[in-house]
DNA sequence: GAAAATTATGCAAACGTTTGGATTATTTTT
DNA sequence: AAAAATAATCCAAACGTTTGCATAATTTTC
């Protein structure tokens, strides 16, 4: 591997002259910027990060954090963030947390101690509260999106989730059904909070009542879906906003099981617009949430330096699911 | 930060000592390695694993390098990899090349210059051959999977495609289709490749040959699937094998527009069991290619410091799109 | 109890880059 | 042509760790 000294051996001059040149300083002289550019080329010469960080104490990796990279939703976060990065110059490398926030910790201190430019966080589910993630980043400059601590300063991205709610729930009431239930997510998450917000204020502003027998919490799986369906059912639900499309799946699966018709006899609206929502039978109506905007939107506001808190719309999508009056 | 020198500082003894003991080095007594433990302990000490890696010339990220991660056979098999790696003390770092190869040589070259401590590829389908791989990486250590370069040496993990694309072919040709085409995919990979001569070798075998006007090349995405299907219905196939789900489902997608009937009058198979093939109406038959047990492989064979190959099985899942004799 | 063997620690260099301040070379000013 | 100002380069330290070799401390051997 050759050094930023082999070069200056060969053209008799000082790695500092040649570091600078490398780097553009106007210190140096045009003509000895381009033999030394030449030089490096010939020599096949690449920048050792590793030294490099280490003595500007600082990276040119952004860490993105997240809890699964098989979501649509985040992978489409992290295509719009790691274009808008790349063009700055910034390698992106991902970890994903699998919903266990010890593993965040990990992820984080680490991503710390490998001097990151900044970090992009979407927490895990399981987090008791924001606290640990100063303490295991430190002065690292953090951008939160979609799952965002309300707690933890910094900037921060997120949906628009009470007025998707209210959107989807209101929805569901215009349609005709008449019990409308909710899988709820976790209230360890504000993005969830918000939903369920907007979720009771459709119901509240049309008149009906927020009943907390057919608010099921801790969903966010297929699996749980399909459980707390079976429960809606015996409520007497006839329809069901999901704050995520896996519950809305997973309550899917429940409904055709017991033979319910959707949307005839019940209606379904998911959150986040995953892939197959567009596939299944019937089709399931949901909430886009422009992740790629929202990427790119964690990118500028680190690249910005921006620390306020940026609002990107949700949009109702329509699909089979709930449109109960074709 | 507190640093080595701090706790030596702390403690009236040198660095390298500090070093040592954290290390578990056996030239410490046990006494002093206990009292460093506890001061660093107390003072917060964490690595600074940039100077480390500097040092040693070496680092702890192992660098997953795969052409999308919102594929779910390669996000399985970047699970699989990670439980391994992080248990063995390992960083793992994922890039995406969205397929462009010019991206994948910027993140390899990186990789290297971060001296990451293995990459492990899945290769961009427009490489034009293997050559580019090694000028990028150097002699950092390298695991090829699923989309390997038969001329690039080292260890490699592989579905059985040619096995598995037979199994599916035959499954078709069981079924009673008469004329089964393919949709290809890209013949600079190795994977595909192997997987038409599977095709092939099942409709040989059968006393069938093999015509290319019905092998569609160069499909890997919904949209190729889709155009593919429209020219295979004029060619009068009645069904198809597709390496890739996403094709598959487009070939889905043209079938319904035309009107024909799947499976009575087509027959459909894909390949990767993506998690939509069981959620479309019909399902969509598909080969599973145990991704999770492939990422594994590949960590174990760093870990073993393995070179040669390994072929993991592919399974062939009936569903609705195939099973044409209910 | 001195010599030898063993164990524990210290010293100093190295990894490759960056950067403040010093030095030398060049140009401008008077 | 000397002084002053500017431009270009060099020197040396620093980033925090690791590691071969040297030294010091302790234990064993005779």
């Amino acid at each position: 591997m050759t050094t930023i000294t082999d070069i200056a051996l060969a053209l008799g001059i000082t790695p500092s002259t040649v570091s600078r040149a490398l780097a553009g300083n106007p210190r140096v002289k045009e003509e000895t910027r381009l033999a030394v550019l030449q030089m490096a080329q010939e020599m096949g010469y690449e920048r050792n990060v590793v030294a490099s960080d280490l003595r500007r104490g600082l990276s040119r990796i952004v860490g993105i954090v997240i809890p699964r990279i098989n979501r649509e939703f985040f992978s489409n976060c992290i295509g719009g963030a790691e274009k808008v990065l790349k063009d700055a110059g910034y390698n992106v490398i991902i970890c994903q947390t699998l919903e266990s926030y010890q593993a965040e910790i990990k992820a984080l201190k680490n991503l710390k101690n490998y001097r990151a430019a900044a970090i992009f966080l979407s927490h895990a589910i399981d987090a008791p509260n924001g606290k640990y993630v100063r303490e295991a980043i430190g002065d690292t400059p953090l951008i939160q999106f979609d799952r965002v601590f309300p707690d933890v300063p910094g900037a921060k991205i997120v949906g628009a989730n009470c007025e998707g709610a209210y959107k989807a729930t209101s929805h569901l009431i215009k349609q005709g059904y008449k019990r409308i239930g909710a899988l709820a997510g976790y209230m360890t998450s504000q993005a969830y909070i918000e939903r369920l917000a907007g979720y009771r204020l459709a119901l509240e502003g049309a008149g009906r009542s927020f009943d907390n027998n057919i608010v099921f919490y801790d969903t966010l799986v297929r699996e749980n879906g399909y459980l707390a369906a079976q429960k809606a059912l015996e409520a007497g639900c006839d329809a069901l906003y999901c704050s995520g499309d896996f519950t809305a799946l997973g309550a899917m699966d429940a409904l055709k099981e017991k033979g319910v018709r959707i949307p005839e006899e019940f209606g379904l609206v998911g959150t986040a617009n995953e892939g197959f929502t567009a596939l299944t039978s019937p089709t399931i109506s949901t909430l886009s949430q422009h992740p790629y905007e929202m990427g790119q939107a964690a990118a500028h506001a680190f690249l910005d330096g921006r620390t306020d808190t940026q609002v990107i719309p949700m949009e109702l999508i329509i699909r089979q699911s709930s449109n109960k009056k074709h």
